[in-house]
DNA sequence: CATGAATGAGCATTCATTCAT
DNA sequence: AATGAATGAATGCTCATTCAT
């Protein structure tokens, strides 16, 4: 026989107490699996129960928290909207024209995947289900949704060009993605490479690029 | 002692059996049933039952034609693969310089899409389940194979501008799949304004695109 | 702050929790319900939902305890081996010769399955499907596994008849086997008067045979 | 077009058609699958759709010879009694006591099942499943069913010993199913070895029998 | 709040059997 | 009589979710 005595909130200090340390534990534990399970099998394939055996928990525990798979995912994205947001806000609120901008975003989303980068892992592995079927994440949807909401914003004030912002958006969305992913795929990963190429080519178009090989 | 005889191909103008048919018809039906679900639900969120259902059949059927949705999404991918290919080949062949391959690439590839939009319903209006998550039809996959490998063809031929191949065939992807998709969004459907602001911008960038309100 | 005292086992009296207790219980009704259902349709035809029918539980329970069909007969192999084992033993220790050892252990496997009979249905009654067929259920498969497995001990060190191992087990099981099978058959059940015959013809073969009927 | 002329029974000379003739060989072929197919997967394991696949008919083409996979089991288990039982029979006729009787129609058993071996295959090699689990295919069963009708005609003609003749027969059976096993497993497979030790065995008894090692 | 067993709907797939050709 | 596609019941198993402890 044992007796055990527990002292959950043992102290009048401020700070969590034991109980709200172990919610927030585990909600963190939660998102983390959700993380490396979505980026391992794919949001789709991915299962409440791998989130759940991922996490050590035990399964009706999960439903404290979030309600189903999609929740978990909104919290993803919220999480990474609320860290990449102020990083464009002050891209934007430091440019001056277009040009500036423009630079500074790319850089700076360029930046944040690759910071990322360990916690999603490699990219999308399990494409090997079906070969052309991409994939995203919900952090990456989350991301792509932040720059497009960005430049939507600068394109609005005026600040670029007096195109058609919508097309424009796009095609900025597109070469920011694609390049930033081959840019992760490369080794070692060269930034100021892909931005450059990224940000030239929108500024100047494919006409006035440098040459790569001078022969 | 009797004499059997059999005409079981009785001339030129004899369609197939009436098996024969049927077959082709049900071969059909699956096909068309997959491209909706594929459409309404995912690729990966989509199951064989949902396809089946659909189809009207009865479960068993199905597998008498194919194995897996796996093997439905090939048959899926081989048809469009077979139908984008030859038209794509025609450009390159036409085109004498990466500028008139461009064009000729972009408007076969918007046209493409747009024909195809009665079979791939209007986009992913699945989105419902998740917001964040852009899931790709194994058609939309094949597409965009298509279009990658013949652009890699165009630049390995050393047609295209002397750059960083790579990326540069990503930023093509990017603009392409990223403004196509804006158009088709749109009412009516402009081909000649999306292809002219893609060619244009991956010609001679932002800075040389025409205003669009002279306000 | 507040003091939590748990009592979790609570003296040597306290019995299991109302947890174990059900799972007990539902492992228990699980291998009761497999072997009924092997007994009745053989274990090559009964399927896991035949057992979990029998059950009334919910089909995902079944696989709480069990993974498969095969493990659910692992279970009942088990459980009859670990009941017949030590009668065999203590009949292998008490014997100094091999009549003395092979009269306990055949009255041992006879007592056995006849008290294992209401466990096991009367024998094959799903003879019906095909009465040629003698289907053997994993508890019967066990109690042979075992018999055999003490007969070779016995035959092993040197105390039965210096003969043909291999072929003595043989006929000994088979001796046995089929014997039990026609006790069992006859109402009322008289042990003494198989395991007499059973023992008889062994040791000294039909010539030496007690007349059944001095007419 | 193709016109073709059949001949189906062009002839008057007696024997079956053509028509018969592919009767005979389409049921042959499928005792000879269903047999082959028992063999390897044993009776419960084996579908109709295995036994259809190895045919080389259509599906359907076995419902005109057999409704199921019973049928074809008992058309197999009557094959092998039309062949025993004449064997059988000559065996009691010949013999004027038990012992030439029983010598004779244990050799007559084990040269049938050494015969029969290339159409039963090695034994059961399905075991893998369940190592516990002994499975009869119908010829086998047959083959039980058919020694033992003839034991049981000697017992009841009352040339047998006066003794309880239900177990007796059980006992002859049990000793040559198994004594016959072991006696195909072994390599090379030795009749006269194996019918000697039944038949001292059962006549003698094991104190009567001649030792293996006269160390 | 944490736990983890119970639940039953759902899924992929196979199978015996039928029947139009 | 042969064919082989169609059928739909059945099977093994997984999963999201609930709820008594």
């Amino acid at each position: 026989m044992s007796v055990t005595l527990l002292f959950p909130d043992a102290g009048d200090e401020a700070g969590p107490g034991k109980r709200e340390q172990t919610k927030a534990q585990n909600r963190d534990a939660i998102l983390k699996a959700a993380r490396a399970v979505f980026s391992e099998l794919g949001y789709e394939a991915a299962s409440v129960r791998d989130i759940i055996r991922r996490t050590g928990l035990a399964s009706g525990t999960f439903y404290n928290y979030y309600r189903s798979k999609e929740e978990v995912a909104k919290a993803l994205v919220a999480d990474v909207a609320q860290r990449l947001r102020p990083i464009l806000r002050a891209q934007r609120e430091q440019a001056h024209d277009f040009e500036s901008y423009l630079n500074g975003a790319i850089r700076a989303y360029f930046q944040f995947i690759i910071d990322e980068l360990r916690n999603w892992g490699p990219g999308r592995p399990r494409g090997d289900r079906n070969p052309y079927i991409k994939v995203q994440t919900p952090g990456q949807g989350a991301v792509f949704e932040e720059i497009q909401a960005s430049i939507n914003l600068v394109l609005e004030l005026g600040l670029g060009p007096r195109v058609d912002t919508e097309f424009l958006t796009a095609a900025l969305i597109g070469v920011a993605q694609n390049i930033g992913e081959k840019m992760l795929a490369r080794d070692p990963i060269d930034l100021d490479a892909a931005a450059d190429f990224a940000v030239n080519l929108i500024l100047h178009g494919v006409s006035a690029m440098p040459r790569r090989h001078p022969a």
